[in-house]
DNA sequence: GAGTGGTCTAGACCACACA
DNA sequence: GTGTGGTCTAGACCACTCT
């Protein structure tokens, strides 16, 4: 219970917020401890004292801050005794990506389609045989002379077809297939490698021989958590940083 | 206008979402433009036929792709034309900076206050002349011979306190100064390169002279928009890598 | 003072999960 | 069948903004 202060006291907050607060607090306090069920709303509005519209919007907070969640028939779940993903990343997120790709130019110099190896299976995180089409290019600045980054694109065999819809417009490769292809991209997992530029790389980037490099390798995943395509960029270090903001998102006050 | 089959067919989904996709589709076609104001709620109640709680529920959804936002005595704006943010970023968030501290011992081999020349300036985004605390000191893997970073953190000199507290707990530093010192962590500002590192740093991390590395710049700013405290992490390039995640994170229908 | 979105109540019906 | 959360209605009062 511990039902703090529901009496009288407006205490200057939505009464929502102060049956949060109590369940919150009862979580933390071990009462309903993670992986258990909490109350039924029906409960909560006996305990408070309020209406089913004022617990739901209760938990709803909660579940906002990933603390439970809730199932039909089932009931609502305890998650964590701590709010969660605080932070969400607001620049550099997906949207960004494709801000980038909007202001840079992709130049495809070379495209053919690849048998994976041992090393490129490793990289792909598929099997030795697999077909993939392989893109490589220079991406420019729009209006720069000298390219800000080397691109090579891997995108699975069976999503070959939506590289003929390439040149017409500037959009992320992952864009058009989702359209032509019908697939949803669900994630897309980063990884950022310093490496010292190889000599062919340095000459294409127009940089001194062992300058260090910035690799960013993503792989997108669509819904079905299939990975369709995998690009590798190339930045020479002093003309690429990577950017990205995490900020504050949601206490139980402001959602 | 544009209503869309309200007459009787439920259509499988809830009205509210019918309704959100209604005035999703009228934002997009250019009938709220971005930067208008919404009808009202009670406007949509007779528009659509339905009571405040619905169309309050399919703006919630709406604001909840960004797409508008809504303010009491004035109204609801139209803010974007396509849902934004789509993505959060999972791995890597700041929780996962705070298991990064927690499974690496950091030591301090020196700490020191220092007054911002025009370098210094420049890359605490701060003035000429003023006070910081530094601290330089190397990451280990928990039980690693080689440090996996060179760190150096600066805190404003008015946090200072916080620093006597380090000691005691492996936690963040940034966390530290939000406990002693009040303050509130806002929003992280990360910026990653590559380098070239010099001799000395080589020497330290166990690397070959000339070896790249990846330099993470991190800011943290307050609530109130104010930078406390700024960490450099000089990572060899062989023994480290920065990955992250983005993660679909909401249509319409699931939220 | 008029109008806005924010909160809240009391009631209802539904699809779903589970025994 | 029973109970859960999900949806929906009709009404009410409030704090806030703008004029």
């Amino acid at each position: 219970m511990s039902a703090s202060s529901l009496p009288g006291l407006p205490s200057g907050q939505p009464r929502y917020l102060m049956v949060a607060q109590a369940i919150m607090s009862d979580i933390q306090s071990g009462q309903y401890p993670v992986g258990s069920m909490l109350p039924t709303e029906a409960d909560f509005c006996r305990i408070y004292s309020v209406s089913r519209h004022t617990v739901r919007e209760a938990i709803r907070r909660l579940a906002g801050l990933g603390m439970v969640s809730a199932q039909v028939g089932v009931g609502t779940m305890v998650k964590a005794h701590q709010p969660v993903s605080r932070y969400v990343q607001t620049a550099e997120g997906i949207s960004d990506l494709f801000q980038y790709v909007r202001e840079v130019d992709l130049r495809i110099v070379k495209r053919q389609e690849v048998i994976a190896d041992k090393d490129l299976a490793a990289l792909l995180s598929g099997k030795v045989g697999q077909k993939w089409h392989a893109l490589m290019g220079e991406r420019y600045v729009s209006g720069g002379s000298d390219p800000i980054a080397l691109t090579t694109v891997y995108v699975a065999a069976s999503y070959g077809q939506a590289l003929d819809h390439i040149p017409g417009d500037s959009q992320p490769i992952y864009t058009i297939i989702e359209r032509v292809c019908g697939v949803t991209l669900q994630e897309v997992r980063q990884e950022i490698t310093a490496v010292t530029l190889d000599d062919a790389s340095a000459k294409t980037l127009g940089v001194a021989l062992g300058s260090p490099g910035l690799q960013v390798v993503r792989k997108y995943y669509s819904a079905r958590n299939e990975l369709f395509e995998v690009g590798i960029n190339l930045h020479p270090a002093e003309r690429f940083s990577h950017v990205s903001t995490l900020r504050l998102n949601g206490n139980l006050e402001t959602q």
